[in-house]
This record gives C-alpha cells, sequence and structure tokens, in this order.
DNA sequence: CTACTTACTTTGCGATGTAAAGTGTCTGAA
DNA sequence: TTCAGACACTTTACATCGCAAAGTAAGTAG
C-alpha cells in the first residue's frame, strides 16, 4: 500500500503556487478571463503567467482564444471540461490533507525532553 | 493590493508534494518519527527524504537529532516549534484556496458558445 | 575475508519557474 | 513622416529544485 502521507492525488501540474491561483480563479469564472484580468487577479508578471497558461493549455487544462478588440491583440482564457475535472479531484486530496492536518495533536513538544541518547544533527 | 488569487501564503517550502507530506505526518506525532518511518508514511526514497529533511532543518522547521540503536544509527525527527507555526499559516492559507474553489460556479461552459470574433490559439 | 544488509548522504542532471529582454502593433507628438 | 512610448503578449536565459542513482560507512552472516 502506498504511504499513509504520500497524498498521490497532488497533480504536479495543479500544485503550483501560481496555476494553483489561475485554476481557482479560472474555476470560479467558468465564462472565462482575459489576460490581463488573469495577471491582475493573479499578481503575474506578463511572462510568468503567458509560461504558465502554456503549461495549461499544453496539458488540456485550458482552453485559449484569441481576437482583436479595438485594434488590440486579446487573449481569453478558460477552463476546459477536463480541467474542472483534475481541478476538482485536486481540491479533494487538499481536502484529506487538511483533514489529516486537523488531527495534528495539539501537546507540544517545546523543543526538549528528548529520550536520552539522542543528540541534534 | 495583491491580487486576490495570488495566496502568497503559500509557503514555497511547504508547498510542496513530498514536504507537505511529511510536515503534516509529522505535525500529527510531535514526539518525533524515525527516518524509515517518515519513509514508509511518505513513501520516499532514501535520497529523497535525506534532502527534503535537509531543506526543512536547514529552515528550522524540524529538528533533527541521532544516536545509535542496537548498534545502527537513527535519524529522529520532529517539527519545531517554528515549523509548527508556519505550518498551521500554510494550511489556513490552503482552506482559503479551498473556500474559493467551492465558489466556483456549476453552470459548464461546455467548451463551446463563445461569442463571435473568438478563434482558437 | 567477502558478500550482503542497513541507514543514510552525495552527486548529476533534467525539468521548472521566473525575471529580463524581445516582438509586433498601434497611437500621439513633433 | 518619423520617432517615442504604450500595449499585449512571447521568448530567452538562468538559477533553482526534485529525484534517481550511485556512494559511504558500519555492522552481520557465511
Amino acid at each position: 500500500m502506498n504511504g499513509r502521507y504520500s497524498y498521490d492525488g497532488l497533480d504536479r501540474i495543479l500544485h503550483e503556487k501560481a496555476r494553483l491561483g489561475l485554476l481557482t480563479c479560472l474555476a470560479s469564472h467558468p465564462e472565462g478571463l482575459l489576460f490581463n484580468d488573469l495577471k491582475e487577479l493573479c499578481n503575474l508578471t506578463d511572462g510568468n503567467l503567458s509560461r504558465h497558461l502554456q503549461v495549461l493549455q499544453q496539458n488540456q487544462i485550458v482552453e485559449i482564444f484569441k481576437s482583436f478588440e479595438q485594434k488590440r491583440p486579446q487573449t481569453l482564457c478558460r477552463i476546459s471540461v477536463e480541467g474542472r475535472e483534475r481541478f476538482l479531484a485536486y481540491i479533494g486530496e487538499l481536502q484529506k490533507v487538511l483533514l489529516d492536518a486537523e488531527t495534528t495533536s495539539q501537546r507540544q513538544n517545546s523543543s526538549q525532553a528528548l529520550p536520552p541518547g539522542w543528540v541534534p544533527a
């Protein structure tokens, strides 16, 4: 059996600070969001956002659309059906982590009271 | 103001699949755990575990102790007081993510019905 | 004395995330 | 009409990171 605390369901693609923010954001806005909206909502730089969207698109987690609005290029980003599924599965695993974390024993070890024979490394 | 979805509280050191497992595990076992217990609980290879513990120790998140039990070296690992604080703060931020994720709109976009003028990238 | 096990540590390297630089188009001023 | 600057991204370069594989050291069995 796999380790109780291995959390294999934590999809590497989604388990990334920036991308986790992006996906959470996109999941709450199923109609899609523009590049600049995403940039500000997730507090990312242009290059950063571009790169992460590329990764998400290549993994079929988001769909990217282009157009020209008022003579300027615009990028619209939308979470895909598959992306939503993967995101929900990921979130489910996160809930497991939180559940495990809540069972954290309250008693503190206070950096002392170690059986003899142990020396700090 | 920072982006609504930037999740700055997601401490990079803790926001790592393996280390998140390790910390969750260690937080639930404040008396500490042996190298091999951790290895199995978190389903990690020796090298992997060694490396992550080193990172966690250098960041004062865990304390490492050595001893010889039955003529074999033993490594005991325990979450530090500071480590527990950082872990709880991290978990708090995770809860925010889950809360945001739950507000996910149910209506699906079904990969269609896009305003005209948009073309797939 | 040799091979094997245990308990890790170190090394090497490919993959990843990010800042900085670059590209292309449009707009307004000189 | 030319040049600077804004806008909307994309590409590049690099340093960091995670991980598997190899290495170390000490004890044990044959």
